[in-house]
DNA sequence: AATCCGTGGCA
DNA sequence: TTGCCAAGGAT
């Protein structure tokens, strides 16, 4: 239900803009005031950008205009190498698709300028294909993101906790979008979500749509949007073999199946991952036999539907070992041009780790494969009961699904 | 409809 | 340390 609060106008797209045109944020994919976007750069940056935050996306979105400055260089690029340059973002599905969507859309000679048209290319869902028609073609479109599902469960105090708040939610938002300047609105509204209408203590004083917003009347702008929290997964466990070829010094690594989990991404060899692993049996997974040793510690990676642990076995292999079926050999100093996620990257600065140092514990960096971080030992925590996230104290808890199998 | 997909930053 | 969250999409 909506709280029967007092005389609320309705928010004014017009509000929005004028803070918009003076607290607009410069950003690399954004073109400036008035002018004609790159519908290019509105692609790679909207793809970046889903679950990704705008201080992750920059470093990559130079880069990959420096890689890939057209399009059609992009949809030409080999996929490996346009897995390596995603490699740490995260999502990797998105690389896929993103390669996918640039040879549609040169074959078709260029970007539909529709969402139905948008909506069909690989990796663009309803929310991208608004925000590409309204930001790059002008069109009136809602681009309704977590930005804006919370600026609108906030101006309007939408009881019901997402996901199921979706339907609702656009309706309203796309009732807001003006005629005039809908790219403009979109981006001001994510704006003002980015800024100002924040998750965590929103600076209502300096918002334009104060007045309108009821949340805020009632002084429960923190609680929304309501919200399910997601129960955490099992602890799964796992072995990592990290050989090393004498001479050359090259890590045997394969590529994952391109569907799933770190699909196409490349990794050492690693046994099953399951919750009743017994890094004892380690040997028994191994890819070839050598002399395995079994590293102190354990790599800990937390995805998100699932923590992992990771046993690192470690063997150095004469010159002459031939990878097995599906695997290579990559030359230490072309380990840069792998596409190794942040997991598998963590597995090989733990193998490749010097001996532990005596004395002094060091700090940890980030998993950089030159200056590797510390052996960490211990075992892992197991997941938490499922509960309702940002109520009121005073509301009664909701209950989502059944007790874990 | 509910799950499955990464990663880094931040109280 | 832990949990939460950031411009979602595919199945």
């Amino acid at each position: 239900m909506v709280a029967p609060a007092a005389s609320h106008s309705r928010p004014d797209a017009a509000d929005l803009l004028v803070w918009y045109d003076r607290h607009r944020r410069a950003l690399p994919w954004r073109a400036e005031a008035g002018a004609v976007p790159d519908p290019y750069r509105v692609w790679l940056s909207e793809i970046m950008l889903q679950q990704t935050t705008v201080a992750a996306v920059k470093p990559y979105f130079a880069r990959f205009l420096d890689r890939f400055p057209t399009i059609a260089a992009l949809a030409a690029a080999p996929e490996e190498a346009v897995m390596s340059a995603w490699a740490g973002l995260g999502y990797y599905s998105r690389a896929r698709n993103l390669h996918a969507c640039a040879k549609a859309v040169v074959a078709a000679g260029g970007f539909p300028d529709t969402v139905e048209g948008l909506r069909k290319l690989p990796g663009i869902g309803a929310y991208t294909a608004g925000a590409i028609a309204a930001i790059a073609f002008d069109r009136r479109e809602a681009a309704v993101d977590g930005n804006v599902e919370r600026v609108i469960s906030r101006l309007f105090a939408i009881e019901t906790p997402l996901p199921a708040a979706k339907p609702e939610i656009r309706t309203l938002a796309e009732s807001l979008v003006p005629a005039r300047r809908p790219g403009d609105f979109a981006q001001a509204v994510m704006d003002l979500g980015a800024t100002i209408c924040t998750p965590k203590r929103p600076a209502c004083a300096l918002c334009p749509w104060m007045p309108p917003c009821r949340a805020r009347a009632e002084g429960l702008q923190e609680t929304f949007p309501r919200k399910l929290r997601k129960e955490p997964g099992l602890l799964r466990k796992g072995a990592a073999f990290v050989a090393v070829r004498a001479g050359d010094e090259a890590i045997l690594l394969r590529t994952r199946p391109p569907e799933g989990l770190l699909g196409s991404m490349a990794e050492p060899p690693t046994s099953a991952w399951t919750p009743d692993y017994d890094p004892a049996r380690g040997l028994l997974d191994a890819p070839l036999d050598a002399r395995w040793k079994r590293l102190p510690g354990v790599v800990r990676h937390t995805f998100t539907h699932f923590p992992l642990e990771l046993t690192v076995f470690l063997a150095r292999v004469s010159a002459a070992t031939v990878a097995p079926e599906g695997m290579r050999f990559t030359p230490r100093a072309e380990l840069d041009g792998e596409p190794l996620p942040g997991a598998m990257k963590k597995v090989l600065a733990h193998a490749l780790a010097p001996a532990a140092p005596v004395a002094p514990p060091q700090p940890a960096p980030p998993p950089d494969l030159a200056t590797p971080p510390e052996p960490e030992p211990e075992p892992r925590r197991a997941p938490l009961p499922k509960v309702l996230s940002r109520r009121p104290a005073s509301a009664a808890p909701i209950r989502k699904g059944g007790p874990r199998r």
